[in-house]
DNA sequence: CGGAGTGTAAACACCG
DNA sequence: ACGGTGTTTACACTCC
């Protein structure tokens, strides 16, 4: 959805970065400010995940905003105050922007203890999300304070009933747990970031955690079973309403008996413990029932297991690749460069690995909601803009409302950005304006866009270096010919395994994501282009594919495609010297992409078909983790 | 260290 | 006169 123009100039004039405003408006407001840690992006890429690791150090911008500030020179004319002032008083009074403010302040998962001290869990174990640490801890640490209080009431109750020795002793082993618990979980919070050794103490705390947990709750069931939990049916009622506890009864909330399967209503709690009584006897069919739950219990703790593991494994990843990204020894343009930017201002150019088309694909929804600049250059956003409109043609309002539209983040800043699309389009040969009976028009001259490149792909990593999964990019063509040849042979191995197969798991994609192209568009894996080993694409069977791949893969046809049939024309023709010199003389000219056909339709029932596909197996695979 | 590429800012011209 | 568009220049910065 774009904004309207004044819209944009309210967010222009609240929230605006520009490096001389910079220094008229203090500290520079936080990209990804998150206010209190609660707001949460939709979706993390890999570039934010990064972000969020390195957040104590200064964002991409702000650090060169600042460095700017301090070595910025005096601006070329006396008068460019003209409308820096007036804004940045405006911005210095002013809240975030509607744009930036609603990205940061998206819904996110509220934890227990946040709600101030609400409800806690009735369930003995609740579900665990893979979501960050602290909020599991928090959850654990929640679910603790209504284990201790239940313990409180347990022990209030005992003294008031003597419990038996039998009874004190699971007490005793009860308090003994809890405390253990407690001591652990204060250990884990106060523990660094997890460990990259498979036996670091924080897994052997959890694991030990885990243990405790379950033993705890195995002496809560015993308790529930047969132990003096159940209360006498002649228990005084203020000992029944002690600390708000008769509403903490695992078995009974709200007037509903919580019985698996039971769901009797109770006026009070002295009637729920009747039909406790009654109801729920030690016989078959109530034993079975505690079976069940046991089970359901069990497959719970496997899941947060599961949960849990998955986390560290994530959390072990992003900082392995955090360290990795912050080594001396980073390869140029190597694996993690487009992946997980670092603190430094990482633009993810043309010629690092992360293809635009796909990167963009798969983060539509992030983007389009989430104040975070794309990393990518504005010429490839522009070129990219421009391959996704239906006549590979757009107007230069069209590019703004596609950059509005796709990206969050150029909903506001609009005069700073439009400058540079504005930019771009004049300095980049690639771009060239068409005139045609509307107005002006702008596409992308697929070949210039690429000859920009060839210089830099030497120094790309050789296959075997760190970080360089799967094939090798073609070389850098020096000869129209060989670039064409390239071209085609890319186009044949997409062919083949888009008909034959795909690639799979995430590791893969990761690889190809990570592949240091200097063709990002259609450099995937699956191409394989004859300079790698493509085998392996073959082994895969088409179910494996991820919706993300199966995204990805259409567009690097297309852009393949697009790409060839550039190449061949420039060999055919002397179109590769069209430049911008010839621009003015251009009009009236029709792009020679105009007549592509588009050839993406023809792909997209098998493309939806796999794209399904993946999507029910991970919703199987979500249920057989249930 | 230097060149290429990039982002940002700004001036200016043209046009409707 | 004004705003949109397009071009150009300047400069700072990063990457290679």
């Amino acid at each position: 959805m774009c904004l309207q123009r004044d819209e944009e100039d309210v967010a222009y004039i609240n929230e605006t970065r520009p490096m001389v405003q910079l220094a008229l408006r203090g500290p520079e407001p936080a990209l990804n400010s998150n206010p209190g840690g609660a707001a949460k992006p939709p979706l993390l890429n890999a570039f934010e995940l990064d972000r969020c690791l390195d957040r104590e150090e200064s964002g991409r911008w702000g650090g060169e905003a600042a460095r700017r500030r301090r070595r910025s020179s005096p601006p070329r004319r006396a008068s460019p105050a003209r409308e820096h002032e007036p804004l940045s008083l405006a911005r210095a009074s002013a809240p975030t922007s509607p744009t930036g403010g609603s990205a940061h302040s998206s819904p996110a998962p509220v934890s227990p203890a946040g709600s101030g001290g609400a409800a806690p869990p009735r369930s003995p174990l609740p579900l665990v999300a893979p979501d960050l640490l602290a909020m599991q801890l928090l959850d654990q640490h929640t679910q603790l304070q209504a284990l201790m209080k239940q313990r409180l009431f347990h022990q209030h109750h005992m003294q008031k009933q003597h419990m038996s020795s039998e009874a004190a002793k699971r007490q005793l082993e009860q308090s003994r747990l809890q405390d253990q618990i407690n001591l652990n979980l204060l250990s884990q919070s106060h523990l660094p970031p997890p460990d990259t050794s498979p036996g670091s103490l924080q897994q052997q705390l959890g694991a030990q955690q885990q243990q405790l947990v379950q033993q705890l709750q195995a002496v809560q069931r015993q308790y529930l079973m047969h132990g003096p939990l159940s209360v006498p049916p002649n228990a005084p009622p203020s000992l029944m309403l002690w600390g708000g506890e008769v509403e903490e009864h695992p078995l009974f909330g709200r007037g509903v008996c919580k019985w698996p399967g039971c769901d009797a209503l109770a006026e009070d709690y002295q009637a729920f413990l009747k039909h406790l009584e009654a109801a729920h006897t030690l016989d078959d069919r109530s034993a079975a029932q505690a079976r069940v739950q046991m089970q359901v219990v069990a497959q719970l703790e496997l899941q947060l297991r599961r949960e849990r593991d998955r986390l560290a494994a994530m959390m072990r990843h992003l900082h392995q690749a955090r360290d990795n990204h912050h080594a001396p020894k980073h390869a140029h343009g190597g694996a993690s460069e487009g992946a997980s930017p670092g603190p430094v201002r990482r633009r993810v150019s043309d010629k690092s690995g992360v293809a635009i088309a796909g990167e963009i694909q798969r983060n539509r929804e992030f983007y389009k909601s989430a104040d975070v600049r794309p990393p990518f250059t504005y010429a490839s956003l522009i070129r990219q803009a421009i391959i996704e409109s239906p006549d590979k043609q757009l107007t230069l309002n069209e590019i703004y409302n596609w950059f509005q539209s796709t990206f969050c983040y150029f909903r506001r800043n609009a005069a700073t950005w439009k400058n540079a699309v504005r930019h771009n389009l004049s300095l980049h040969k690639c771009f060239m304006r068409v005139e045609n009976v509307k107005g002006a028009v702008w596409t992308v001259d697929e070949v210039e866009f690429y000859k920009r490149r060839p210089q830099r792909a030497a120094h790309a990593p050789p296959p075997h270096a760190p970080g360089f999964m799967g094939a090798q990019s073609p070389p850098m063509m020096t000869s129209p010919h060989g670039y064409s040849e390239a071209l085609k042979r890319n186009l044949q191995g997409m062919m083949e395994d888009c008909n034959l197969s795909y690639m799979s798991n995430d590791d893969h994609m990761m690889q190809t994501e990570d592949y240091p192209s200097s063709h990002d568009d259609y450099n995937r894996a699956p191409i394989m282009n004859g300079y790698g080993n493509s085998s392996t694409s073959h082994e895969v069977k088409a179910e494996d594919l991820s919706a993300s791949e199966a995204q990805d893969i259409k567009p690097n046809i297309y852009a393949l495609k697009n790409e060839m049939q550039a190449s061949d024309y420039s060999n055919k023709g002397d179109y590769s010297n069209s430049n911008k010199e010839s621009s003015s003389i251009r009009s009236g000219e029709t792009s020679p992409y105009d007549d592509y056909p588009r050839s993406e339709d023809r792909y997209r029932p098998s493309i939806s078909h796999i794209k399904d596909e993946a999507e029910n197996l991970s919703l199987n695979e979500q249920r057989s983790d249930k």
